[in-house]
DNA sequence: AAGGCCACTTACAATCGCTGTAAGGTTTTT
DNA sequence: AAAAACCTTACAGCGATTGTAAGTGGCCTT
């Protein structure tokens, strides 16, 4: 089942429109906190995001930017104002849809269905500044290269882009490949890492792995 | 620079949008006839299509079904008649966005650039009925369940998948494979038959690859 | 400046998946 | 029943992946 969550002020329409995704059979969630709802979104792990514009404290549209440039999620934006700047504001910044209030609820189901639908078959994507990983296939690219990456230094990069722009220690790194350092050799990780850059730097991604004496490795990306 | 392939009947229109899109800095492709405007749109291998609803010969929404069976591109259909009905109808049928004529220049081109956008990211599938195929990396989606394939096989499924609800010929198989049949053992072609129908029985799909004597194979999905 | 720690590099071997070949069996057609 | 078409199984070569091993180089502390 699809999660839907529902960024709005308003208490009486947040509750018609979570009437309106739940009766089409999707788990709605509203968000109540709008002080840093940026947590509580992600918390609810949604399949689409239904955005409104005003809100009282960061406006939709930084959330739609934030939201964008961490994870590919549809996301729907509601709004009063009708203006075709606003529109296309909107659209730049990343949003998948832009509907005015009111709406009609059909409509804005079968909106949100067909964005569903459409992320669906998108590839499930981690990045890191414009460097971008598929994680089913460890496939990376960047610009209009691309390298298909090992499992296991997929594993790896996937785990730092997580973290990106934090490190992630090398414990970390090691639980999560090797469920810790009991049972392989200690080099182990060193070695991958080298092949992992090895690759990288095939497609030019030269000096993208960051050591960090002592604690782990990070990723340091040269924006576009 | 991508493509966008224009169906539209009016010629004022027409000419309009193709300026529309060529100053955005896409290459647009008006389609002149309407008999079989099918032919003519793939061969024009877009990446994004514009359709007008009422046309002379296939309605848009015709046609927009039929393409969508087919091919994984973005489909915006444009009309005069704003309506719900027929809005909730289009996005039933696998439209991706619904704009309403007059459409400000300025709108359709960031409408049209999200989904540009959007489907960048999305995979490059083929399909036969539900079944689906991720070209790049020959992962077979059925439902919940897939399964990677092996080059080989996956070059043979999409060939089959390309052609269906056709059949594919052994010779055609043979020649986009190996070059036809001088420099291979005869049997290759059965040997990997045998394969990818083992692997595809392995996520449920029994008996979905046909055997057609002395031509050939097809494919055989039964709709969900 | 020297020793020790940490990280890097290179080479190697085991393993596994992919692919084409070969040989023999089964089904269908005539 | 014989021929043609198709299928099945086994095998071996090849390449990619991965962990191990051993040696090298750089950085930090004393």
């Amino acid at each position: 089942m699809s999660t839907i969550v529902i960024v709005e002020d308003d208490n009486y329409l947040r509750e018609e429109l979570k009437h309106t995704f739940a009766r089409e059979g999707y788990r709605a969630v509203g968000i109540s906190s709008f002080e840093e709802p940026e947590k509580e979104i992600l918390e609810n792990k949604p399949d689409l995001i239904v955005l409104d514009v005003n809100l009282p404290g960061k406006s939709g549209f930084e959330l739609c930017k934030w939201l964008k440039a961490r994870v590919a999620v549809p996301i729907l934006i509601l709004t009063a104002r009708e203006t075709l700047t606003d529109e296309l504001y909107a659209l730049g910044l990343g949003a998948d849809d832009f509907l005015t209030k009111p709406c009609h609820p059909k409509r804005l189901a079968a909106r949100a269905k067909r964005l569903l639908e459409m992320y669906k078959n998108v590839r499930n994507l981690v990045h890191a500044g414009d460097v971008m990983m598929d994680v089913d296939t460890c496939r990376v690219i960047w610009g209009k290269k691309y390298i298909t990456l090992p499992e296991t230094e997929g594993k790896i990069l996937r785990l730092l882009m997580e973290r990106y722009p934090a490190l992630a220690g090398k414990e970390e790194i090691m639980d999560a490949l090797w469920g810790g350092a009991a049972y392989v050799d200690e080099n182990i990780l060193q070695v991958n890492m080298a092949r992992l850059r090895k690759n990288l730097d095939s497609i030019g991604l030269k000096r993208m792995v960051k050591t960090v004496r002592g604690s782990g490795y990070c990723l340091e990306v040269t924006e576009l």
